[in-house]
This record gives structure tokens, sequence and C-alpha cells, in this order.
RNA sequence: GGGUGUUUAGCUCAGUUGGGAGAGCGACGGCCUUACAAGCCGUAGGUCGCAGGUUCAAACCCUGCAACACCCA
């Protein structure tokens, strides 16, 4: 029996996947304690880029460790509509073909979309395939799909009967390139440099100022909006305008009458002190303007050109060059008084980038703090938890702030919004047509129009975790499944997502959807750029593991860029980044990596392709190390007995520890600790070790047949341990290898998958045997110490002597003679008297214990000298440290006992060293110098 | 302006209740030793951001400062 071939990750992993899903390994399976986690619906927008296959990772490999230990897992697969984001796309594609999406009408851009979604959702299914994802397709959904939209309007009907959910005209965030309100969350505030203009507004009725001027000046950042100004505002305790609250100002360019209000919540600091109200295109000025009972006058078009109650000169301006003209009249007019640079933020639109404009429109209204109290307290009193930590806080601080949420938006590609309108405008909602007439007691006579906004894609989102289950029927999944175990998701969507399904799922079915939240970092660039196609540095997670040629990698960053000036610049970043281009890693490399790189504080994580090499190459040393057992497994007599060596308790107590760490990593959600505990067990403990402490025993089997069956076992169980504990992480790899080590050994079972995951109970805990083998590997690294830095060639044998040992010493010696032989490159051994002279030799101590390799004939002394003297130098250095602290009375007095004693040994540990090296030292110097 | 986080070896990062500073990669030296050169053996490298404080004892606790990142306004 022998693995074939050599470690080549494509050609092993494909294949299994088929098998396991038309095996139907990933549906929930057994009578075990339910296990679940909603994944979260990747966009239908495009590909799956490297921080989806980062959370992928992590979320499969929960589910695979749960199903392991037996318990009814269910991963619930779907991906959602992504309304704004996906029109975005498909009107670009339209456009690209010089069609416009209104030249086709709603009906027919709504079939491209679900074409497009056709597309994206194949591409998206086939990337989480390759990546492993042990997801339950039979069971997927689509935030689209007709139960989704059943249980959409559902909750929006049942909110809006609870008076929670409401239609008003008020400024909203209006993104003037989509058409369309924005929520305030889709708002991103951006520094930016611009002006601050200084306006004279001259005053009526022969007022004057206190300095005695005929006018105020006013600052602005945006000048163009006194075309919709109703008002001046100071505050009412500054002196400088105290007295002319209450007079009125003839509103330039426009000629209004506008009257002076004195409003505390002016900032007398900012600009001049007196400020321009705008009550129709700002947050502020609106606020304002209702505490004073100023007109509000809409200046702006949907397009944020000027509109006709603006005077005719600006009409259908664009807003930057009516800005332009406004500032060119007022400077003709003698009217402008300064202009100097200012730093302002400017609000942009998530999605589109455009400036945002505060816009007065009709839209749809959650009424969120009645939901929030409640989601407020599921988090305080540990019903949710999030992990890590801090990010409660966030969570709490948005919260308790939350402002109502503008849920309707004026796009084509959504959940249609389930009202209806007669006329005259008066609204009727129900869960259809029928529903919202009997409701509003509409005759059939009477024509009814549909709403023609469509949903915040967030607002179906939120329902996520307990329609996926199958609300509002009350199936049996939602009965078995729901509440989620947990959520894995990166926290710059707490608030967008996170927060609202807390609130909608309390709402409707009176229970958390998930018990804890695992917010992982962004998944950035080996440089801790964040990645984007505009930087032209975004990685598909199938390059890296299918591998990808430096020219196809150039021709895809740099292929539909939005700014084709960048071309250059990313082939050369691209260039230098990968000279070669990317190797294929592989599924499993880049899984072992992203868990590797999953710390505990949740920041970001730099995905460095050096750090895949690694975990790559770890890889292989499974495979190899495999193979190793597989050449030595032929076990002619299964029922003969095996004594356990020393050799093979060890590894087995070892890989106890192995399982224990893990558990516990697992159970803390420390999958960087995880990942590190596999990797030392496999490779440093299995294979430096163990490996080579079975060889002299394998190679000689005749010579103790029973010795051989007993590491022959070892080596398989063992292996068998160590791959089902490392499945979760690197699914691929672990089922081809058990798949042959299970053949090896005779035992039964199909799939890795569906094995019991290892418990520490069921291996014994050997403290004798590790104490042991600790002792054979200090003496071993000692002796390769000593060859490696006096440079004894690996194919020279040396003589072993050892001295001042007791009797443990001894034991141990007798028990591991033959291992420490071989892994140290011994031909011979021999005690020597504690007070016999030993010849020029290298020294190692192993506690008390001498070790000694003559160097006649094999280097010169000098140089034993040299690395005497510095090991000599640090012990000294040590002992000092701890004799200053032995001589502290503070010390021995206040630290506890123990702390005191360990010192005490140590130091004299420290001193016996020193003197023996000291010894040895001028012993040596007299031998060179006859 | 308010808040959170980060600052440890050349790089990327661990460091669990305060008690002898760690890993991987990289670097350097030696090895094609019958699983693996995608490997083996060995070595070097850190005033733990800065300044104070608490303590017998601080990378860890407290205060202040600096830099960077993110969130909110």
């Amino acid at each position: 029996m022998t693995l074939k071939g050599t470690f080549e990750p494509s050609s092993l992993e494909r294949p299994l996947y088929d098998e396991w899903e038309s095996s139907g390994y990933f549906a929930p399976a057994g009578n075990g304690r339910p296990f679940c986690i909603a994944i979260p619906p990747p966009n239908i927008t495009g590909r799956l880029h490297l921080g989806h296959a980062f959370q992928h990772t992590l979320m499969d490999a929960l589910t695979r460790y749960q199903r392991m230990k037996g318990r009814q897992a269910l991963w619930q697969m779907g991906t959602d509509h992504a309304s704004i984001a996906t029109q975005m796309i498909v009107e670009r594609q339209l456009e690209a073909q010089g069609i416009s999406r209104d030249a086709i009408g709603r009906e027919e851009f709504v079939k491209r979309v679900w074409a497009w979604r056709d597309h994206s959702g194949g591409e998206i299914s086939q990337q989480l395939r390759r990546m492993g994802s042990s997801l339950d397709w039979s069971r997927e959904r689509f935030t689209m799909d007709e139960g989704f939209s059943t249980a959409v309007n559902e909750v929006f009907v049942r909110l809006y009967e609870d008076g929670l959910i409401y239609r008003k005209k008020r400024l909203v965030n209006w993104d003037p390139i989509l058409k369309t309100a924005v929520s305030d969350l889709e708002v991103e505030n951006v520094a930016e440099r611009g002006h601050l203009w200084h306006i004279r507004y001259p005053l009526l009725d022969d007022r004057r100022t206190s300095e005695g001027a005929d006018h105020v000046v006013v600052a602005t950042t945006r000048p163009e909006t006194m075309l919709g100004d109703t008002g001046l505002a100071v505050h009412p305790d500054d002196p400088r305008y105290r007295d002319l609250i209450g007079a009125r100002a003839r509103l330039p360019l426009v000629g209004r009458e506008i009257p002076i209000v004195g409003d505390r919540h002016v900032d007398p600091e900012f600009g001049t002190g007196c400020v321009k109200v705008t009550p129709g295109h700002d947050f502020n000025d609106y606020a304002v303007g209702e505490r004073h009972d100023l007109d509000c006058i809409n200046i702006l078009n949907d397009d944020a050109s000027i509109n006709d109650n603006a005077p005719e000169a600006y009409r259908r301006m664009d807003r930057m060059r009516a800005r332009e003209t406004v500032v060119a009249d007022l400077t003709d007019l003698d009217l402008l008084a300064s202009v100097e640079a200012h730093d302002l933020t400017v609000p942009r639109g998530d999605r589109s980038g455009a400036v945002l404009e505060p816009w007065l429109t009709d839209q749809w209204w959650v009424d969120v703090k009645p939901l929030a109290e409640p989601a407020i307290e599921a988090v305080r009193d540990g019903r949710i938890r999030f992990v890590p930590r801090q990010f409660e806080n966030m969570y709490f601080a948005w919260m308790r702030e939350v402002q109502d949420w503008c849920i309707s938006r004026q796009l084509w590609w959504g959940h249609r919004i389930p009202a209806w309108y007669d006329d005259r405008g008066n609204v009727y909602v129900g869960r259809d047509e029928g529903e919202a007439r009997k409701n509003g007691g509409v005759p059939d006579g009477t024509a009814l129009a549909r709403d023609t906004d469509v949903l915040d894609t967030w607002f179906s989102s939120a329902l996520w975790t307990f329609v996926t289950l199958g609300w509002p029927e009350r199936t049996p999944e939602l009965e078995r499944f729901h509440p989620t175990d947990v959520l894995v998701t990166g926290h710059d969507i707490i608030f967008f997502w996170v927060a609202r399904m807390i609130m909608m799922t309390l709402r409707f079915t009176g229970e958390v959807p998930f018990r804890t939240v695992y917010t992982h970092g962004l998944v950035r660039d080996a440089h801790g750029a964040k990645m984007s196609k505009t930087k032209g540095n975004v990685l598909d997670p199938l390059d890296i593991v299918d591998g990808i040629s430096l020219e196809d990698l150039v021709a895809k960053r740099t292929a539909d860029l939005t700014q084709p000036q960048m071309v250059t610049a990313i082939e050369k970043a691209t260039r230098g980044d990968y000279p070669e281009g990317i190797r294929a890693y592989g599924t499993d490399a880049l899984r072992f990596t992203y868990c590797a790189l999953a710390s505990p504080t949740g920041r970001d994580v730099n995905l460095d392709l050096g750090r895949i090499d690694g975990y790559r190459n770890f890889c292989n040393k499974l495979w190899n190390a495999t193979k190793f057992v597989l050449m030595h497994a032929e076990d002619t007599d299964p029922d003969a007995p095996a004594p356990l060596g020393l050799a093979d308790r060890w590894i087995r107590s070892r890989a106890r520890r192995l399982i224990e760490d893990v558990e516990r990593a697992i159970g803390d959600y420390r999958f960087d600790l995880y990942a590190n505990a596999v990797h030392e067990f496999a490779w440093h403990e299995y294979c430096d070790w163990y490996v080579e402490f079975t060889k002299p025993v394998l190679w000689r089997a005749e010579e103790d047949p029973a010795a051989a069956r007993a590491a022959r076992r070892t080596l398989l169980e063992t292996l068998d341990v160590l791959l089902r504990v490392a499945h979760p992480i690197t699914p691929y790899i672990t089922e081809t290898l058990w798949r042959e080590a299970r053949a090896a050994s005779g035992r039964p079972g199909e799939t890795i998958m569906l094995e019991p995951f290892p418990q520490a109970d069921d291996i014994p805990d050997d403290a004798e045997a590790e104490a042991a083998v600790e002792w054979l590997k200090a003496v071993v690294v000692g002796i390769r110490n000593i060859r490696g830095e006096m440079g004894i060639a690996s194919g020279v044998g040396v003589r072993l002597l050892l001295q001042a040992g007791d009797t443990t010493d001894r034991e141990r010696l007798r028990a591991t003679e033959t291992l420490l032989r071989r892994m140290a490159g011994v031909e011979t051994v021999a005690w020597l008297a504690a007070d016999a002279e030993a010849p020029p030799s290298a020294v190692q101590l192993v506690g008390e214990l001498k070790v000694l390799v003559p160097l006649e004939g094999l280097i010169d002394i000098d140089r034993e000298c040299e690395r005497l003297q510095k090991s000599i130098s640090r012990f000294e250095s040590d002992l000092g440290r701890s004799e200053q602290k032995l001589g502290n009375e503070n010390f021995v007095t206040k630290a506890p006992a123990a702390v005191v004693a360990k010192e005490r040994d140590k130091a004299k540990d420290l001193a016996a060293k020193l003197e023996t090296m000291r010894e040895q030292l001028s012993r040596l110097r007299g031998t060179g110098a006859a």
C-alpha cells in the first residue's frame, strides 16, 4: 500500500466536492443537538472576493466541526438581491450596449436583472463549492424568491398596522445620480477642500448693524443654495446681532424678503456668526425653519439641477455651474465680501459616490426606537454575545441614538412596496391589492395604482435567519434550527445588518436571531491596502487556489475600469507584486492561512502570499507523512499483541493534548490557535520526532516484531486523529489521506466528514512517557547543537559520553538509547564516573547531566572555548538577575512562597551549570595550551 | 469634536488571572540522511511606541502624550 504520486491540490480537490454533495453529506442528519449558521447572503453583484472566502472558511470550519461532534449541522445557503448595487451593475452593462433603462422599461429591465442573477448566482455557487463550503444546497434561498417576497409583505403590513411604518414628506438624503433616497447609513462623510464665501445680505427698513453697516455678512460653503433661502439666523445672545432679531433682509439675486431669527443652535464662532437658512436643502436649516415657521422652498430637480422655483437665469443649471454663476453674479453686484479656503465634510453616496442632497420628498419610514429597545436588552442581558466583546459598545452607542429608517427606494430592482393609491392620493396597504382594497373599503370600480418604489435591500436581509427557515410558516426547520447559533460577519455591517436582524427577529419570532456574533476584520492585500477594483489590487480567491499567470492577472485587473488612466499604474504594481504570477496553492492552503490569520481582536487581515506558501508546504508535509506511514503500514498479523513503546505512548499522549487545545480554541473562536496547534503537532511532534523514532523500529522489524507492530498501529491511529482534527480547516487533503489510511488499517468508514471528532478522553494522559521523551529530545538537541556549531558533518558519527547523571538519567538512557543513537548520529555511548577526567570534549547540560562529545579528530578546541564562553556569559547574566531578586528582602517576604522557591531553584541550577561550564573551559584551555 | 482599537524580532502577528519575551516567514551557516529540497539540522536578531505611576515584581494594571487605523457627528 502506497500513496501514488505527489501532492497536487487541484487534482485532489476537484472530484471530492461533487461526491460529498451528491452523497447528501451537507444536509443536517442524525438526532444530535441542532447547530445552525445562516450564511451572510452574498450580493449577486459579481464574483466573491477574498473577504468572502475568509468568512466562508471560518463558517465551514465551525460547521464541519459541529457535524463531526454529532450535531445536526445546517449551514444555510442563500444570496441577496442587493437592490441598488445590482441595479447599477445591470444598468452599466446596458449603457455599454447603448441602451438606457428608460428605453426598455421597468418590466424588461427587471427581466434582464433576473438573467444577471442567474449568471452571477451560478458563479458564486461555483466559487463556494471550490472553497469546500459544506452548505446545504437543497435549502438554498434568495431574498427575492417567492417565499421571501411573501414574508417581506407580511412584515411590512404588520409593522404598518402596528404604526411602526409610516409615509411622510421630509428631508431625505437624495442621490442625484441614482435618483433615489438612501438611508443615513448609506451616506459616507468625506473630508474635502472647499471654500467659505462671505456674502452681503442688505438689511431692510433702514436697519443697521451694531457697527453701523446697512447689511449683514453671511458665510456659506454652498452659495448656490441661497436661491432657496427663507431666513437668516443668529445666536440670540450674540451682542453683534442681538438687536437685529426680527429685522428683515433682502435676499440677493432673488429679491425675496427674509426675516432674521434668533436660534440657540447657531454657532457664533462659525463664519460671521450670521448664517443663511435654507430649510429645503439642509437638515439643520430644516429644523431651524420648523422652529421659526419659515417657508421651505425646493430649488432642485431630482438630478440636482436648479428648478423653476429659482429665478429664470439659473433654471436647469447643474448645481455646480449654478454655484459658479451665483458667485460671479454676486461679485458683479459687489455683494461678495470675501472668499477663503475651508475644509468641509461632504456627504457622498456609498454606491454612486455622488454628492448627496437633502431633498424634500414623500418616503416610507420605520419608527425604529420601539424595535431598538428589546434589541439593546438582548445584548445587555447576554442572550446575544459579540466576539470580540468590544463591538457591543459600538452596537449600544448606535442603537441608543438610532434614527427612523428610510426604507423606500426609487429603484426598479427590489421588493415592490405593498401599498396602493387612488387618484386622490389616499394610500392603502395590504398583503396584495385585494386585501388593500378590503382594508380601505375601496370599491371594485375605483382604480388603484401600486406604489412604484421598492424597499431598501436591508429590509429583507433583516429577516434572513428566520425566513430562510420557512417563516411565516411554522416549519420543522424553524422549530429546530432557530435561533441560529452563530453569525460570522464583518464588523462593517453591524449597523446595516446585524442590528436590524436583531430588531426584526425579536419582533416577529420573539427569539434572538443568533446567540453569538463573531465579527472579523477586512481582508487587505499584503501591504495592508484595502482591496478595490479601482485600485486594481483585488484577487479572486480562485486565483490563489488554481493559480494565475501574470499576464492573465494584469488583464483581469485592468479590464472594465471606471478610470482607464489607472491601467499603467495597476499593471506596474501587479508586475511588481507578482513577477511570476500566482502559483496554484490549493483550497486547503488558503483555508489554513485564513484560520491562522483570524486574530482574536477582529482587526483587519493582511493576506500575504508568503504565508500561504508556508501552509501549502504544510499540506505537502501531511501528504508525505501519510506516504511514509502507508509505506510501512502493512500489518500481516492484526491480532498479534503490540505492547506500546515509550515513543508510542508519548505521541499518543501528545495527541490527547492536541485535542484538548483544539477544543478550547474552537470554543473561544480562536481559529488562529486552532491552526497553530494542528501545525505544531503535525510538523514538530508527529513528523520531526515521532516518525523519526519509528524508523529504527520499522527498518529492523524482524528484530522486534511486536515493537514494529506497535509503531505501525500508533503511526496509523495517530495520523487518523490528526487528520480528523485538521479536517474542518483543510477538508480536501484530510479526506484524501484519511481514506488511504483507513483502507490501510482495514477499519470501516466512508468519509472523514461524518466521522466523530476525536475525543481527548479516549487517549490516556501519559506524563511518564512525556517526561522521558522530553529528556531524550533535550539530549538529542544538545548533541545536534554541538554538531551544528562545531561543524561536524552529518555523516560523521560521534562518541557520546555522559557524566553526573542520576538514576533517572540512567534509566532514561536505557529506555531510549536506540532512538538517541539514530536521532543524534551517535556511534557509541558510555557513562563516565562522576570524578573521572573526561577527554577534551564539547559539553551540553541537560539538568545536572553532562552531555560530552569528545573533540579529538573532529574540531579545534578554540571554537569550543568560544562557544563555552558564550553560554557562560549568558548564564552569568541570568544568575546575576536571579541573585539580585533573591537579595531583595521585599521580594523574599512579599512574593508568594512558590515564586520565591522557584527563583531559588533557578539560581541554584544556574550556579551549578555555571560552575560546570567554567571548569570545562579551564580544562579545555589547559589542553589547548599543552 | 466624541468613541473604539492598534503600536512586541527585518516582515506578518501571538503573548490566556501581573512572576524566566514567542511563532511563521525572511536572514545567515551546514546538509540531495532510503516520507518530504514544498525538505532536514543549527544560528543570529527585541530599551515590548514615549514619559510617569502602582507593585517585592509590569509587554500585561493606572495616568498623560505621540503615531496610525476605523466608527460616529
